[in-house]
DNA sequence: CCAATAGTTGACGTTAACGTAAACGTTAGC
DNA sequence: GCTAACGTTTACGTTAACGTCAACTATTGG
C-alpha cells in the first residue's frame, strides 16, 4: 500500500498544504499519523481527487463530502442504503442539468464566434 | 419591447431583489430608471439568465461578467475582436473539461449504485 | 554546532456573494 | 388620513474557503 506525504499530494494536485489540512479539519480527508506527521493513503488521494473534481463543477466542500460518503458503505442498515440510492439519483439529476447548461453555453459560444467573425470580415467587403 | 420590474425578474428566476441590485452594483446588469425605480429590459433578462446558468456551473460573477462581454460587440477594434475569439476558445476548453468531469462522475455513480445494490441483495442470499 | 528544510498547531486576515436591518419616498385601497 | 405594499439607498453582518503569519519540533547536510 503506497503512502504519501502532505507535500507529495499537494504538488501532484497543485493545492497548498494549508488546503490539505483545512480539508482534514472539515472531515474530508483522514490521514493517519506517524508521530505528528500526516501520512496519506491511496484512499485519501482518491478523495482529494474527488474534491477537486467537485470544485471544478462548482460543488461546495460540504457537497463533495456528501459525495465521498456515497462511495463508502457507511450504513449496514437497509434504510440507510435506500437513502444512499436516492441521493445518487439526485446527484445524477444535478449532473444531467449541468450537461444541459453546458450544451446551451456551447451553442451560445458558437453564435458569439459567428458574430465576431462577421465583424472581422465585413470591413473588407466595403 | 417588454420591460420588467425588479420583482418580476426576481420571482421568475427565484433570486432576491437584493441579489439583483448587487449584480447591478457589480456591473452585471444595467437596468434603466423611471425616476428612482429600476426598469429591466429583455437584455437584462438574458444577462441574468446567463449569470445564473454560470452559477450552476460554478462560475464566479466575475467570470460570468466576462462571458456576457463575449456576447457583446464591445470592440470595433480588430485586435480586440481577435482577443474575443481567443477567450471564446478558452471558455470552450473549460466546458469540455467540465464535460469530462461529469462523465467520470457519472461512471463513479454507476459503480457506487452497483455496490449499494449488491449490499442490499447479498443478505438475502445467506 | 548550526542553518536549512519539512512538518506541526493556533490564530487572525481576506474575498466573494450575498443577507439583514434601518430609514426613507410613493402610490393604492379602505 | 393611514397603513400596506413596493420601491430606494446605506451600512454593517455572515459564511465558505482558504491565505498568512507566528511559534514550535524534528531531521539532515556541511
Amino acid at each position: 500500500m503506497p503512502t504519501y506525504t502532505i507535500r507529495e499530494l499537494a504538488e501532484e494536485f497543485d493545492v497548498t498544504t494549508r488546503t490539505m489540512r483545512f480539508y482534514e479539519s472539515e472531515g474530508l480527508l483522514h490521514p493517519s499519523r506517524e508521530g505528528q506527521t500526516r501520512i496519506y493513503s491511496d484512499k485519501d488521494r482518491i478523495h482529494l481527487k474527488l474534491i477537486l473534481r467537485g470544485k471544478r463543477l462548482g460543488f461546495s466542500l460540504a457537497e463533495s463530502k456528501a459525495l465521498i460518503q456515497l462511495y463508502e458503505p457507511s450504513g449496514t442498515n437497509k434504510n440507510q442504503l435506500l437513502k444512499v440510492l436516492e441521493r445518487i439519483d439526485a446527484q445524477r439529476k444535478v449532473l444531467a442539468s449541468q450537461l444541459d447548461d453546458i450544451r446551451v453555453m456551447q451553442l451560445e459560444l458558437d453564435e458569439a464566434e459567428a458574430r465576431v467573425r462577421d465583424e472581422l470580415n465585413l470591413p473588407e467587403q466595403n
